[in-house]
RNA sequence: GGCGGGAUAGCUCAGUUGGCUAGAGCACACGGUUCAUACCCGUGGUGUCAAGGGUUCAAAUCCCUUUCCCGCUACCA
């Protein structure tokens, strides 16, 4: 028996501090389709999704809603899980972080890395110039000295553990250069040379003493495993793998022989660094070796910008599920999502997309296509073998629909594939157009070729419908059961005429796809975006305190060294050279000082002049872009990094003094 | 600021190494048809191919300049 080509691949796993919304979703979809079409070729596949669910935001989390860590993420991975499942996703593996065989395993992963050397033990802060009061990462440091005074540099504070990037980076490089396919699409590719490989790596921090909700070093108490080493290694976890070979046989051992390494990583394009630098030189390390691609896709964003929970305007999967159906959005999202740019996804949208294509093209063409067999052939429709030159193009584009289909899935171009088959039932269509069964049926010596072309038409569907299964599982069921036939073999999509002789099509041909009135489906979403808002309304309180890291304690005298004075901002103007810097003119008493902020995306120049503002005025003077800054404007910085200065409450005079 | 990618029909976009009157889908209009979920089929664009210049027998496609968008990245005292 000749062994079956296998195919491993992995969705990223989704973060739990949430209930994931139609983007995150998407990508779960996308490669379900991949899983799917890759079986239906034969291969043995394993498709591997799951959840992250460690890290500082969860431990917040967790403690706000007043449960452990543990309980908050069972919910939400369960809820994850379960709008994976309703997706109708065929994942063979949902693996979770806290799983107890991944976390052992990446201790034992973190421990080998720091035994061999390729892990040290560092300070997180980096160089510390006392004069200076800076602190500099080594790269930064010129010749090994500060280089704002020269002086020389002591290591300082926190100890952290740190993942040596630049003994891998030449071998990195030189295999990313030798394999094209390796990061997709190819921009990507330029952006992770360009911004990192090429101008050198920093070491990566890869523990964390400031929160508890990790994975633990076990030789270093109070050190937690960063959440991407713990989260990366997931994909080798969940096949078992075991660095010492001696694992606990909590999974079949030849699993990771037979799949490593993966055929594809499937992930959004926001975390291309962490698995096309961190993971290989992570595999580098381990002597494993590198995935076979890796696929960046883009995002499904909402029209009008930012989804936020706040607006009520997120569109969530079961929510359009519950109106259009899950083989419907399936559709939507693999469809309307483009290759190498985001996709934009609306209510309108997603109804347009299933009228035109899933009720009116597709679904209409199985109901008209049973009513006439039915109605004319008693529902039996069979090749009596009365051709015209016509059939032979449908024919001609049905067989061969599957070899165009498998090109773009060879690709990843999902959304060009899924066009492909419909082209099948487009041409169906059209063909009825051209061979007029009702007009055959009116006279009694055509039932031959009316026959032939009902079964021309049937069988095209069957092809069509069996194509489509690995986007839309269900329909295609739906499809097949209607005329009481099975799957065409993917062996057999180049033959015309297996549709058995003498079946009959159902009596009842069922609505595939309901059409949808734009209003309606309006007038939900926005009873949908009410309760949004209101099932929210207490997160919304949540959202607006903020946590952060606390300092240590300072004395008074700390205090008393800070100069704080209220300046009035007389001049204002855009340094040129920055994206996000403004040069103030800021007046303190009878001096004018000269202040660089980076707040140009929340105030223009002009609305700045004549503010009373907040400024930290005794601060060492620096240059930032070139431009002379001689103190610090306060300012107030919410969850999303937006800011707002700091003004007195009353209006107080220029240079008046903070205490 | 550095690197990269864009700018093509009302909308979303295709246009491979320069080469036949610049295309597809959606929307819209008209015509046809009635088996069907008021569906399907056909026909319809005067588009400055962002602007200007250059190379060429020939440029949406190559080169230069400009404007505007987007991505990654840096500066964020």
């Amino acid at each position: 028996m000749e062994e079956k080509k296998t195919f491993y691949l992995t969705t990223a796993i989704a973060y739990t501090s949430g209930k994931p919304h139609i983007g995150n979703t998407y990508e779960a979809v996308l490669a379900d389709s991949i899983a799917r079409f890759k079986r239906q070729q034969g291969y043995d596949v394993r498709f591997q999704t799951g959840t992250d669910e460690h890290g500082q935001k969860i431990e917040i989390k967790s403690e706000e809603a007043g449960i452990t860590p543990k309980q908050f993420v069972d919910d939400v991975s369960g809820q994850i899980k379960g709008i994976w499942d309703l997706m109708n996703t065929s994942y063979d593996k949902f693996i979770r972080t806290t799983d107890k065989y991944h976390e052992k395993q990446v201790q034992k992963i973190f421990k080998k890395l720091y035994e061999q050397g390729d892990i040290y033990k560092g300070f997180y802060e980096g160089m510390y110039c006392t004069p200076c009061e800076s602190f500099f990462t080594s790269s930064q440091l010129v010749d090994g000295k500060c280089p704002d005074c020269g002086r020389e540099c002591q290591p300082a504070k926190e100890e952290a553990y740190f993942l040596k990037l630049g003994k891998y980076t030449d071998r990195l490089i030189e295999h990313i250069n030798t394999h094209p396919d390796f990061i997709q699409p190819e921009s990507r590719k330029n952006e992770m040379m360009n911004n990192f490989l090429l101008p050198g790596l920093q070491d990566l921090c890869v523990s964390r003493t400031s929160f508890k909700w990790g994975i633990p070093v076990d030789f270093d108490e109070g050190h937690v495993i960063y959440v991407w080493i713990d989260a990366l290694s997931n994909y080798i976890t969940g096949l078992g793998y075991d660095v010492d070979g001696n694992n606990e046989l909590e999974y079949d051992k030849d699993l990771f022989a037979k799949f490593w390494p993966a055929n594809l990583h499937l992930i959004g394009k926001d975390i291309l660094r962490f698995h096309t630098i961190y993971w290989p030189v992570m595999l580098m390390a381990l002597n494993l070796p590198l995935p076979k691609q890796i696929f960046g896709h883009p995002w499904l964003l909402q029209n009008d910008g930012k989804m936020s929970k706040s607006k009520g305007n997120v569109i969530y999967a079961d929510e359009l599920v519950d109106i259009f159906g899950v083989d419907a959005v399936r559709y939507f999202v693999l469809h309307e999502m483009p290759f190498e740019n985001d996709g934009v996804v609306t209510w309108e949208l997603v109804t347009e997309r299933v009228n035109s294509d899933l009720a009116n093209t597709l679904g209409n063409l199985v109901n008209r296509t049973i009513s006439m067999t039915n109605k004319y052939l008693g529902g039996i429709a069979e090749d009596k073998g009365s051709t015209e030159p016509v059939d032979n193009e449908l024919k001609d584009l049905v067989t061969s629909a599957y070899k165009k289909v498998a090109g773009k899935m060879e690709a990843l171009r999902v959304a060009d594939a899924i066009t492909e088959v419909f082209a099948i039932f487009k041409r169906c269509n059209k063909y009825i157009d051209e061979t007029e069964p009702w007009i055959l049926g009116k006279d009694e010596s055509k039932k031959d070729r009316l026959s032939t072309v009902l079964y021309n038409l049937v069988e095209s569907i069957i092809t069509g419908a069996s194509l489509l299964e690995p986007f839309m599982p269900e329909t295609t069921c739906k499809i097949l059961s209607q005329f009481n036939t099975v799957k065409k073999d993917i062996n057999n999509m180049d033959k015309f005429g297996l549709y058995v002789p003498g079946t009959k099509v159902t009596d009842k041909p069922e609505i595939l796809f309901a059409r949808h009135d734009i209003k309606e489906v309006l007038e939900r979403a926005e009873e949908i975006n009410v309760k949004q808002v209101s099932a929210n309304s207490k997160d919304i309180e949540d959202e607006k305190v903020i946590d952060t890291k606390a300092k240590p304690e300072i004395t008074f005298s700390d205090f008393e060294k800070m100069q704080f004075q209220v300046g009035e901002i007389i001049a204002c103007e855009e340094v040129k050279k920055s994206k996000k810097l403004l040069c103030s003119q800021v007046k303190i008493g009878s001096q004018v000082k000269q202040i660089v902020s980076g707040i140009k995306q929340y105030y223009k120049a002009e609305e700045m002049v004549g503010k009373k503002v907040m400024v930290l005025v005794n601060l060492k003077p620096a240059k930032l872009a070139g431009v002379l800054s001689e103190g610090m404007l306060l300012c107030a910085e919410d969850a999303e990094g937006k800011l707002a200065l700091v003004s007195p409450e009353k209006d107080m005079p220029a240079g008046a003094e903070i205490c």
